[in-house]
DNA sequence: TGACGAGTCAAACGCTTGTTTAATACAGTC
DNA sequence: GACTGTATTAAACAAGCGTTTGACTCGTCA
């Protein structure tokens, strides 16, 4: 095979990656994949030991890049006072999830994840949301004077998590909403609202101590 | 066949609805919906003419229930403030959402819909999401003193509308934060959470006219 | 009574799926 | 140069899928 510089499973593990974030599992087969990446069909068993054992890297490679958006959230954010973090925490997210950067597939994999479990969200829970919502609680509670394992907190994190997910409602957003570009203006836009807002939101339920 | 009251071909639509939600449609076999609702495999094509049009039925149905939801939230508020029809709009939706009624499964269709979009969508948006839009849109325009067709106002209103989908991550939901319980009391602890956080995000953006 | 349409049924039909096989090529090692 | 382990290939495999078929059972109506 006149093979490019790439070797053969890097090759089926990305373009993977692609297809299972446009179409779902469930709706690209193994030739499917196999055939953009230029390998044989039974490549994805060899590499991998099947189609079970592709998503799961898949997924490990997700993973990887999750938890280094994660990072880069907070680290976005040292240094600054509470509501800082929170902005740049935000700023980050929005960013990644409108896809300026180029890991947009990623988002749609843990949305698809979260509305059709699979075993790996076990992995994804563990090494991706909870660190996520320590890390929000934590800025949250020092914003509202409470402590970060408070009722109240947890749900105000959640409140601020979800906003990022109807970003990505690709189909759906131009045709019920204006905008839905995701020009560098609009991008920054959307942050800042989603930043005042639940900075708005927690406040409210600011207690003085 | 000892059928019971119901028709065939109801007690085939409303098994593929459940399964449907449950699954979703690609995880689930014309042969599953068929067993589990005791009627012949071939059922499906003379009744919907395939799974396609058994899963448009689904939809139809779906949609049915959706705007009936709609309205209720609309109702459910009717002559009160602006900030009572808000407060009355999410507690009819925490509360369908949550499944204190029997409609659940509905959201979690929605839920796939715009993750996976498939041709029912333009249905669901025409019908179902733009109402609700239009609605929101107008309860927060009058709060906030700003013109329904203002972007910011869009933007309240998506911050509103995405907070519900939370609610949805079952599997999810327990091992990242506490709660996760329906009952009676936690439900309206939720639907006081989201009326509070959004009250004070949409007031952040108030405008004095 | 006999013809007719609607509904149901077991069985079979193609087709696609993920997976396996056996052959082949090739690089490194003794 | 034979041996070994890795990687790739075309072809075949078995299972599962949605769908179709043709026979059969009714209730209805002329």
């Amino acid at each position: 095979m006149v093979t490019g510089d790439q070797e053969t499973r890097e090759r089926v593990l990305n373009t993977a990656a692609r297809l299972f974030a446009e179409r779902g599992v469930e709706r690209v087969t193994v030739r499917d994949i196999c055939q953009q990446a230029h390998a044989n069909v039974a490549a994805v068993n060899y590499h991998f030991g099947g189609k079970d054992g592709l998503y799961t890297a898949v997924m490990e490679l997700a993973i990887g890049v999750m938890r280094s958006t994660t990072e880069a959230a907070r680290d976005a954010g040292a240094g600054q006072s509470a509501e800082g973090r929170l902005r740049a925490y935000i700023a980050t997210f929005v960013d990644r999830v409108t896809g300026s950067g180029r890991d947009t597939w990623i988002h749609h994999l843990l949305m698809r994840e979260l509305a059709d479990p699979t075993p790996a969200l076990t992995l994804v829970v563990e090494q991706v949301l909870k660190p996520r919502m320590e890390y929000l609680c934590g800025t949250i509670a020092e914003i509202a004077g409470r402590l970060p394992d408070d009722a109240v907190v947890v749900r105000c994190a959640l409140s601020v998590q979800s906003q990022f997910h109807a970003l990505l409602w690709n189909q759906a957003l131009p045709r019920i909403a204006t905008g839905g570009d995701t020009t560098p203006a609009s991008v920054a836009a959307i942050a800042e609202h989603i930043t005042a807002f639940s900075l708005a939101g927690v406040r409210g339920f600011a207690q003085s101590r």
